[in-house]
DNA sequence: CTGTATCCATTGAGATACTG
DNA sequence: CAGTATCTCAATGGATACAG
C-alpha cells in the first residue's frame, strides 16, 4: 500500500471509524490503565484519575462493542466483573504507545508555539 | 522512560492536550493532506473529502495555533494563502502513519466484533 | 479567492440520585 | 460491588448567507 493511499475514503472510512472511538475523552486512558492486565469496575475508578462512574460505564460499553476490551461477569455475592483487553486491544497499544511517546516529546513545544502564537495576534 | 509511566497526569496532562487537538474530526486528514506539500485553501477543500468550508477554517486555525501548521498570505488580487506543515506537524506524520496503518489493518476485525456484539447482545 | 457570522442540531460530559 | 436514570450544560459540527 502506497502512503498518499493510506487514508481510504471508502465508507466506512477506517481512520474516521477508528477516531471516533478512540478520539474521545476517556478511551485511551481507559486503554492504558488495561494494558497492566485485568481490572474490575472500580479498580478502574481508582486507575483512571478523575473519571466518574458515570462515563466509566459508557466508555467500557463503547470500548467492548468495538471488541478493543473483553466483560467477564462472575455471579457472585457480592458481583464481581472484570475488563480485560481483547487481541484487538493488545494490538492497539503498539500505535497508542507511539501517540503517546510523541505526545510527551512534544508537547512543551506545542505550548510553546500556543504561546508565540497569542503574542503575534494580539492584535485580533 | 518506564512504559507504566507513558501517561503522566501532570497538569496539563500531554497525552489529553494533543488528543484534543487531533482528536476532532478533520484535523488528521487536513494534517494528511499537507503531508504532500504546501496547499491552499480551496485546494484543501477539494482535497479534504466532504469538509465544509467552515469546518475547514475552524481546523486550520487550531492546527496553526498549536504549531502544526504554518499560514502564508500573499496579499495578491485574487488573494493567495498558502497551508504548509511545521517541523512540529511534519514530525507528527510518524505516529499518525502507525495510528492509520493499523486503523486500516484493524477496522474489519472491529467491523465484525461489533456485529458479533449486537447478535450477542440482542436481548437486550 | 479566502474566509467569517449566525443559527441550529447533535453529542459529550458532569452531577446527583437511585437500583439489583 | 457494579452499575443505570435523569437532568443540565458546554462543545462540535453543519447549512446558509455574507464579507474583505
Amino acid at each position: 500500500m502506497k502512503d498518499d493511499q493510506l487514508i481510504s475514503f471508502e465508507q466506512p472510512c477506517p481512520i474516521r471509524d477508528v477516531l471516533d472511538r478512540i478520539g474521545d475523552k476517556w478511551s485511551l486512558l481507559v486503554l492504558h490503565s488495561l494494558s497492566e492486565g485485568t481490572l474490575r469496575f472500580n479498580g478502574l475508578v481508582r486507575n483512571v484519575e478523575d473519571i466518574s462512574k458515570q462515563m466509566l460505564s459508557k466508555t467500557l460499553k463503547r470500548l467492548e462493542k468495538d471488541g478493543f476490551i473483553r466483560r467477564t461477569l462472575y455471579a457472585e455475592v457480592p458481583l464481581r466483573v472484570e475488563y480485560e483487553l481483547t487481541d484487538i486491544g493488545k494490538s492497539f497499544l503498539k500505535p497508542m504507545a507511539e501517540l503517546i511517546r510523541w505526545a510527551n516529546a512534544n508537547h512543551r513545544d506545542i505550548v510553546l508555539a500556543r504561546q508565540q502564537y497569542r503574542l503575534t495576534n494580539s492584535n485580533r
